[in-house]
DNA sequence: ACGTGTGAAGTCGTTCACAGCG
DNA sequence: CGCTGTGAACGACTTCACACGT
């Protein structure tokens, strides 16, 4: 096997918007398109959504564009976007809540099958069908349930903590809501969701109104 | 005023996590702290944290490093975060009461004013002392609250009205949790937050087997 | 000595421009 | 003729290395 590809991470955040516009597009029965049209559909220049594509290989007809419809598949399947993904999801609080039901997250093939607090408390609670668990199954429900990717949605002091398990548990990809720096080691992927960062990102760039230049 | 400053957005995301970090340290009552130790809590390299820092100027001792309390006010200073922003959060839906109620984002300066919604059901509710307004007061609310920053948490086909609305009613920055592209005015910033692209991220990330080849 | 500030070098991603194929 | 695929030029961010101040 060659493997021989790092894909940019620009390149992957852009890859899954065009595949996106490309399945809005198969619902509207549009046949091809052309790097252009897909470019400005998603805000990048033809040149940087052929480059793109050119990481996986040829894909378009000159003179053409590109099949819509077998696109959309072969991207797909090479982003593992064609099967279903099972999620376990730790901590039972206003994130959680949100992301349990958020039918958005299972339409893209994302299930959250499994969910985990350390308040006793909430153990009694079911949400969107969902019983929430105590940590102490969270190994065991993890390798039963072949999950491979898994939410930590807990205060920031326990994340590390809920990581460690996770990871434990064969679990290889973690989106972080927690704002600290999560340790892991080699082999697993930890994404970091911080809102309050993005919040602040914006307070800077609204706060120097900019002088006003474009026509 | 000079203004010549174009600050790189990486630059900009690590200052929030170099103030995090600095809050903390002062919290902890450090008095120094030298690029490196900076650095390596953040996950950047000594040289990366000068050369951030030096985006707005110098504020290091040579042979002794940066004073933590300081430092911590400057930057808040320099990036916006040393006043409250008036917030207003747009969708009461699952997301919607997950921000509303998120002690987080109160923390940091950043308080939902005003929470609106255009379903008439919703008018009822109250999230963390907060009233379900109609979308029709909108522009007022905004207005009379000198709210300038928004959080856009509808579904996806009512995205670009709701944007337009608040950059109607004076809003300059927005965070956009539907997934679809915004248009809008030059002068007003937008960040998106994509929550089902960050999961497929990681479905790529993590089937990709690395070959492990780390120490 | 130690650690900052900063030009210089290097790396990575984007844009350009055109050859080549349908 | 239109549009892809791609080497080459370009630009931006990162890393290096060292002079300078304390």
């Amino acid at each position: 096997m060659p493997d021989p590809a790092p894909v940019p991470r620009a390149s992957l955040q852009r890859m899954l918007l065009y595949l996106r516009q490309l399945e809005r597009l198969g619902r509207e029965s549009v046949e091809t398109i052309s790097s252009a049209q897909l470019g400005d559909a998603v805000g990048a220049t033809s040149a940087q959504v052929r480059k793109d594509l050119a990481c996986f290989g040829q894909f378009g007809q000159r003179g053409v564009g590109y099949r819509v419809a077998t696109l959309a598949r072969t991207l797909r399947s090479i982003l593992a976007l064609d099967g279903a993904w099972r999620v376990a999801l730790v901590g039972a609080g206003n994130i959680g809540r949100a992301l349990c039901t958020a039918r958005n997250l299972r339409e893209r093939g994302f299930h959250v099958v499994a969910l985990f607090d350390s308040d006793p408390l909430k153990e009694s609670c079911t949400w969107a069908g969902l019983r929430v668990q105590p940590m102490r199954v969270l190994a065991r429900t993890c390798c039963e349930q072949q999950i491979t990717l898994g939410i930590i949605a807990v205060p920031s002091a326990g994340a590390q903590d809920v990581a460690d398990q996770l990871v434990a548990a064969g679990v290889r990809g973690l989106l972080n809501f927690a704002p600290v720096r999560l340790q892991v080691p080699p082999g697993v992927e930890v994404l970091d969701v911080d809102l309050a960062a993005q919040l602040q990102q914006l307070a800077f760039l609204t706060s120097r109104r900019p002088s006003g230049k474009e026509a």
